[in-house]
RNA sequence: GUGGAUGUAGCUCAAUGGUAGAGCCCCGGCUUGUGGUGCCGGUGGUUGUGGGUUCGAGUCCCAUCAUCCACCCCA
């Protein structure tokens, strides 16, 4: 189709069928959340640069060249949120909150990067997001993929594994980081092209290469997880202890790493082989430097993100919901009275349409249309002995009586 | 940013380089107060866009846009 007006690349409309399967991810969220004594927070879209650059790294793909980023008329530099996390903290720092004790919130929202799209991911994508601020672990990081875990369950979603790993801490990851790139330069020579420069870029990314040939050189690759220091290495094991505690489906994927700069030790993903190449449906972690980092007090911290699109992908269609009655009225006179039916109808908690005007059998059809179980007519026999025929759309039986029998049998008849 | 596939009616898809079609949907009629099944009829297209080759292009070539898939990266 020539369609001169489109929406921009990887800018998809959420339309009704859309919005019903993601409303089923928002409302359980809100439920599994709130058990879990957490807070909704509304952060801005828009955010100055310079937060993105410091928390999730200059050299980071999404700052270097996926944000949407432009100077405003008063010169001021802004992007578009490429994640929520910096936000977040920005906004607890700025409420003078680093004294208010344990923070836990969720928030929900756009978020937008410049990336070429693809099946489960769009440049402008809906993210759930969960922040707890102020909390050491590892029993918060325990409670929160507890939390994460139990939103899965409420959607009723199956084939997802939990995988964790330790990212390690500024005492402990250095010195690991030196002995893989030690490890990586032997073998240098018979490692894909994106790997050599992964070296330098992001070493810990060659360990989940898709290469074969690669992986084949890295079958005795030094893990992270075996030069955790004593600190970080305790608190995995906190965090296993917990988990097992819950009895939570875990396993351990040494090969998790952050693309972004501010996590440390726990990082964890919820996973599925359902949805091609984009396979993380929920992936979070501890960021216990991002808040001094950005000015604040050393305050501990752990969150989580989820794709909500992606996440909506793995539900069965949700249906639309369909009115219960849908009103018709047949001659002038009639209509009017029919618009105050509807009116009584819905004060009386049914959800009505009015089927407007036409000939009788253009409403007829419009009322089977919108799906409703039963429709009102009103027309002037109706009029004259003040009832209403109720016509039953299943059977297609119909009878005279008053509004009020009308609106108790559909009250009745309604689906729960 | 790189590579591959695709783009024809509202939707799903046909059309050896030679007059753009079908099914579904929609609208109307059979039925002027009755839908969903049936029969009959009808609306609907600058073949994504812009160039080129050709007597002639939906078809071949180039560019561009979009979608899908993968790489990269990530939710």
């Amino acid at each position: 189709m020539g369609r001169k007006l489109q929406s921009i690349r990887g800018v998809h409309d959420g339309l009704p069928a859309d919005v019903a399967r993601w409303q089923r991810v928002e409302n359980a969220a809100r439920q599994v959340f709130s058990c879990y004594g957490l807070q909704e927070a509304r952060l801005p879209v828009l955010e100055p640069t310079d937060l993105f650059v410091r928390s999730i790294g200059k050299e980071t793909d999404i700052v270097s060249k996926e944000m949407y980023r432009f100077t405003d008329q008063g010169g001021d530099d802004l992007c578009l949120r490429p994640e929520g996390t910096s936000g977040a903290v920005r906004a607890w720092l700025q409420a003078g909150l680093t004294r208010s004790g344990i923070q836990r919130w969720y928030y929900m929202g756009p978020m937008f990067r410049r990336e070429r799209p693809q099946k489960g991911r769009l440049r402008q994508f809906q993210q759930i997001g969960v922040e707890l601020f102020g909390v050491p672990g590892p029993i918060e990081d325990v409670e929160t993929l507890a939390m994460s875990w139990a939103l899965i369950e409420a959607l009723q979603i199956s084939d997802v594994q939990m995988e964790i790993n330790s990212l390690g801490c500024p005492a402990c990851r250095p010195a690991y980081r030196q002995i893989l790139v030690d490890y990586l330069e032997k073998r240098k020579s018979r490692l894909c092209d994106t790997c050599r420069t992964r070296i330098e870029t992001n070493p810990m990314r060659v360990l989940d290469c898709k290469v074969e040939s690669c992986q084949a050189q890295l079958t005795d690759a030094p893990e992270m997880l075996s030069h955790l220091c004593d600190d970080c290495s305790g608190h995995f094991d906190g965090v296993r202890q917990g988990l097992d505690a819950l009895a939570l489906p875990y396993q351990i994927n040494p090969k998790i790493v952050r693309g972004l700069d501010y996590y440390s030790r726990t990082a964890f993903e919820i996973v599925t082989d359902q949805l091609g190449a984009q396979g993380t449906i929920i992936a979070g972690g501890r960021y216990d430097g991002l808040i001094e980092e950005l000015g604040g007090p050393a305050t501990p911290a752990v969150g989580f993100a989820l794709g909500l699109e992606r996440l909506a992908m793995l539900l069965p269609e949700s249906k639309l919901v369909l009115p219960d009655v849908a009103v018709i009225g047949l001659g002038q006179q009639a209509q009017a009275h029919a618009l105050v039916a509807a009116r009584d109808m819905r004060a009386a908690g049914l959800s009505v349409v009015h089927c407007g005007s036409g000939s009788a059998k253009s409403l007829f059809k419009r009322a089977d249309r919108e799906g409703a179980g039963f429709v009102v007519v009103i027309g002037d026999e109706e009029l004259n002995r003040n009832l209403v025929s109720l016509k039953n759309m299943k059977d297609g039986s119909q009878q005279q009586m008053s509004l009020d029998q009308a609106i108790a049998v559909c009250l009745k008849g309604k689906m729960p």
